[in-house]
DNA sequence: AAATAGCACTCGATACACATGAGTGCTAAG
DNA sequence: CTTAGCACTCATGTGTATCGAGTGCTATTT
């Protein structure tokens, strides 16, 4: 592409995007030359502007209007910004305090730190919960609920739990339920979800379990039971968005709270996150969420003692504080992950 | 009150109210005369409005505009609509639909069910679960998670599941666990959530838990484990009341935003619903929501097997269409119960 | 006495003209 | 290469005129 951008037209990119994110609207030439007085005219201004919108950097909503960033103007500022990160002693006390306080299990802290986030970014905060499937196995039960059904309560390493309704052929006695139990969290002790399942299948076709009633229905069971669901996402601060001027356009934002109606997509753009180390920034149309948006998403990886992989970060407007939000996400993305390498 | 209203004043009245609903404008004395044609001429009806308006049942925007409901016009449209409540086939079919096809625990069938209601309604479902302190204790059990830490699990006999994480003095035996968990069960067995919380304290001052170590342990552990959290709350289609016009003002759906994001205003509101039986209407600032906010709650109980009790219902504008939601949730309500107390 | 027709009046909504000013692009001079 | 100057553009705001839906009141009809 092209990168080659004179030290100078790169200060007044970087001028225009942070007066425009300060702002939310059109910042003209005579305004960078007045607050970013590096000593040029507007004239001279004028001139590298014209530059930048030839390069797709800037746009003008109208001829006599000032300019506005484009994506790739925030991805420029955004890439170049990297260099310096740093949380203010405020916020590092806030985020502390925050993971602190919350006790409630592993929802719990994941659910308050969606909050944290969004109430220090003042976007929105999400948080995806490390995938169950990769966790270590810990503990299966069976407790029976009815004629024909039993509960099945799957508890991980890290103390997430999942619990699920199994409809059976017949009913076990409850003896039955014990001994299957202890027999599979024999057979699955120390491995993940993902293994634990495999395992399964792979010992209902061996010789054995055609011999062994109640093994085989143990395991024709417990499939049912590591079968496990969609990960859980915890979001929150969705009302925060509403004070950006940008969505003060009502059907600006019925796109967006379409957009997040069905989580389903939220969870595809999210994945494609856990892959990268350290903090990601997907900026208007690159999150894929919705072509009109403007939402900009900024996200981070924590991990977990077992080495399971969650996603948090926080959404906001495609003019949104990177500068501050990224530190953000950033250190508290270290701080959830060493809280939960505690447990 | 000022009930006293000839039946051609209702007639008109009604007509005004549908009319309201249907279009979202003020509508006019020769609207009505045309439309709801019980040959009266404008100027008739214009008398009528007037009288209506003195009575505060209605109120007119602006000198030149025409009337609109006020909600003591609703209430009273809705009170004399309670006699005619049938539900479409097709809604029937519906509802039936997706209550058979939602398998996944009791938070599954919670879950769909707002999603139907907010589907059929087209405005905002809303399910509050039974209240877990009410169920029939089931089974406790521990499991060790860690160094003095405990993760409980908490199940009631209709399959709810309720985990939580608790911090011990010391780190227990393995077998200990199993026998607290063994006194505990056999201590609560057939007693509610609450009973059993009370037994514990009870238990707890008794002679002999002085002088049993492991029991009076077990006691201190399991009374954090049944103290239970807030109870669950199924919100769907949020986005939908964006369609109403009445929210097309954008500081008006910010503020419903911000009602709506702590959840604890909902749980408060709905409880009160909790007590009586059959459909409950709440209009306008009788929601005690928000006093400026024009919103309108209809709710019903449903009963699970063991009597416990939860609510559901549909959340909209004031101007809302009360005579298909009210049977929509009445029959939601009735078809949950049925579903739950098979389990 | 109740219903209706007629009419003046109100007031929001719509449209148009005009002024304003921020901001631009271009050109020519420093 | 920078800058001053200037004509031009165009969104925004304001004032004014018009329109029409709808009302309230009064006189008339049934």
């Amino acid at each position: 592409m092209d990168i080659e951008l004179s030290a100078r037209s790169r200060q007044i990119l970087e001028a225009i995007v942070e007066d425009y994110i300060a702002t939310a609207e059109p910042v003209g030439s005579s305004a960078v030359a007045r607050r970013h007085a590096m000593s040029l005219s507007s004239a001279t201004v004028r001139n590298v502007m014209a530059d930048l919108e030839e390069q797709g950097l800037l746009a003008s909503p109208h001829t006599s209007a000032g300019r506005i960033p484009t994506e790739k103007a925030y991805r420029l500022y955004v890439d170049s910004l990297v260099a310096f990160r740093q949380v203010s002693r405020e916020e590092k006390r806030e985020i502390v305090r925050h993971c602190r306080r919350s006790g409630a299990g592993l929802s719990g802290i994941l659910k308050d730190t969606s909050r944290t986030l969004s109430q220090l970014s003042n976007y929105m905060g999400i948080v995806v919960a490390p995938s169950f499937t990769s966790d270590v196995f810990r503990h299966i039960e069976f407790i029976r609920l009815g004629h024909r059904k039993l509960l099945a309560i799957l508890v991980s390493s890290k103390g997430a739990v999942q619990n699920r309704l199994i409809e059976t052929e017949d009913d076990p006695l409850p003896e039955d339920l014990v001994k299957m139990g202890n027999y599979l969290n024999e057979l699955m002790q120390g491995l993940t979800i993902t293994q634990a399942r495999e395992r399964i299948l792979s010992e209902m076709v061996s010789e054995k379990a055609r011999y062994d009633q109640l093994m085989s229905r143990a395991l024709r069971i417990s499939e049912q039971a590591v079968t496990v669901e969609s990960d859980e996402i915890f979001v929150e601060g969705q009302a925060r968005i509403l004070d950006q001027p940008e969505f003060s356009d009502v059907s600006r934002m019925k796109e967006i709270y379409r957009a997040f109606e069905q989580k389903g997509q939220l969870v595809q753009l999210l994945s494609r996150c856990m892959s990268a180390d350290g903090v990601q920034i997907y900026i208007g149309s690159e999150t894929t969420l919705s072509q009109t948006s403007g939402i900009s998403l900024i996200t981070s990886r924590f991990v977990t003692s077992s080495n399971t992989v969650g996603m948090l970060g926080v959404i906001g407007p495609t003019r949104m504080g990177y500068s501050s939000v990224i530190p953000i996400v950033d250190y508290t993305a270290r701080m959830v992950s060493r809280l939960l390498s505690e447990v």
